[in-house]
DNA sequence: CTACAACCTGTGCGTTACACACAGGTCAAG
DNA sequence: CTTGACCTGTGTGTAACGCACAGGTTGTAG
């Protein structure tokens, strides 16, 4: 039996990630002492140990949640795991697309404000540096 | 004088995205009907205007907040926006990484559980396929 | 046996930038 | 006056923790 620290150290976790996992039932303790203490097993770490691999893998804490459910009533959840792959693998090739975007937005600013000098605000302006930037009117919005 | 919406409207943003800007204290209503409601001048449109534009430009709410509060004082907030714009770029390299990282290993599992038949899960496992997943020993963390 | 310090415990709140829901208010048409 | 469409402010929920706090436990010194 392993209390909340001792489960820490065993499944490569911190501890307050293991506390908030219990906070949202991701994972139950196998007992409690006396004093409200958790304890758990063995079979908690590896639990925990799958827990991290799948977030590695890009499964957010819900998925899992989800995955570890239908295991614990024997039904296979590799359907589900596949189809959340794939769909993961687009949202985040989205992501990233946008980011690399963001990413020239910003490069291409500090090169341009690199021959501006600073402004004092007044009425009309707050940062010159900012409203010197254009295509601020194209926003582009890719939903899920 | 204009209404939320009308204002929403005016700047190109969403009426609930305007309210959201009131409530944190990012935009100020200018005059306040009887019944509650907040009225708004031009000066606030081309405020919430340049709000946008700092976004786009991958501001957090709390940087373009503390920008504006700068101007408002007269002082001149374009030192702290090259400092922050140098940070997020790093930043978001990173962040770029990372999800390139992600998306290599999300397709090199898909592939490699295309070979790879459903299976029932047992005591032991909770899902093979995620399990199966090699490397997740590794864990890289990167900080800001 | 007691005093004290170091550490560990559960839990409440804060974070980001909205999205949604809800009860009530407003306005034009009939 | 009533109906319906729309608009208003505000409360709550989201993802995945991070931090702080008051109290409990454990080890060591005296």
């Amino acid at each position: 039996m392993f209390t909340v620290n001792e489960l820490a150290l065993e499944s490569d976790t911190p501890a307050h990630v293991v506390r908030y996992y219990l906070r949202i039932g991701l994972i139950q303790p196998a007992a409690q002492q006396e004093n409200g203490y958790r304890l758990f097993t063995s079979n908690d770490a590896s639990r925990l140990r799958f827990i991290r691999m799948a977030k590695h893998l890009g499964f957010t804490l819900n998925e899992i949640k989800q995955i570890t459910q239908h295991a614990e009533l024997g039904e296979s959840p590799c359907d589900d795991v596949r189809k959340i792959i794939q769909h993961r693998i687009h949202e985040n090739r989205a992501k990233i697309e946008e980011m690399m975007n963001l990413q020239e937005r910003m490069e291409q600013a500090l090169e341009q404000w690199d021959l501006m000098p600073d402004g004092i605000p007044d009425g009309n302006s707050v940062c010159h540096l900012i409203e010197s930037v254009e295509g601020s009117e194209g926003h582009c919005h890719t939903e899920t």
